[in-house]
DNA sequence: CGACCGATCGTCT
DNA sequence: GACGATCGGTCGA
């Protein structure tokens, strides 16, 4: 009851605007990603999951990024996009990773969301992976994360502002002892950067990335 | 538990 | 031609 009087007054309540993209700091949008929906329509096929795991990926400076020291090829052209654009690129030839472009045009700053804790279309998710049951492995993940929500790479360079994938603010609040910071995941090429704790997630969440 | 391995292919050198 | 911002499985201690 509290929480619907909360969403009702709310005025962030619904899609997140551009200016929460276009925002400098990559750190404090990953962060604040933690607890958000994150929404895919496909052919009105509807699946969403809050999303409980993010990791930073700071641009020109930080070695673990592709866009390190501003390089640019065609893959990563579209990390120096506008915030709100989807950067989509295959891992390890199978594995579809979804990314959010941030900061303004020109910056190539990004945020990898690897977990989420699925709410709507769990069937649907659940027919796309393969698999007969909801458990802790249906989203956890980046590679999971995107084949449950049916992002592909043919996927990069779409708005969120738009209507297939989006994210979404329903008021959720998590308290600050919920949110841990850790280093990033096998970003051991990164040397030093490798250690920034630059990894958000929500503490205790089952779906969270890592052994259990 | 931890270490290791195979899958699989676009991207970059 | 080498290598991943991964995953799920196996094997051995």
């Amino acid at each position: 009851m509290q929480r619907a009087e909360h969403q009702a007054t709310n005025n962030h309540w619904g899609k997140l605007p551009l200016s929460f993209y276009e925002r400098k700091n990559v750190l404090l949008i990953a962060k604040e990603l933690l607890g958000k929906i994150l929404v895919t329509n496909f052919d009105s096929i509807v699946t969403a999951g809050r999303i409980v795991e993010t990791e930073a990926y700071n641009g020109a400076v930080d070695k673990a990024s592709h866009a390190y020291n501003n390089r640019r090829t065609n893959r990563t052209e579209v990390m120096f996009a506008h915030g709100s654009t989807a950067y989509v690129y295959l891992c390890y030839g199978i594995h579809h990773l979804f990314n959010i472009v941030t900061n303004v045009k020109g910056v190539p700053h990004a945020v990898l969301v690897r977990a989420v804790e699925p709410l709507i279309g769990i069937d649907e998710m659940l027919a796309r992976t393969n698999k007969e049951k909801l458990d802790y492995t249906l989203t956890k993940g980046p590679g999971n994360v995107s084949k449950a929500l049916g992002i592909a790479t043919h996927h990069t360079n779409s708005s969120l502002l738009e209507n297939q994938i989006y994210i979404v603010d329903d008021g959720f609040k998590l308290k600050k002892n919920e949110i841990i910071a850790t280093p990033r995941i096998g970003v051991d090429y990164a040397g030093n950067d490798a250690l920034l704790p630059y990894r958000f997630v929500v503490a205790g969440n089952k779906y969270v990335s890592g052994k259990r």
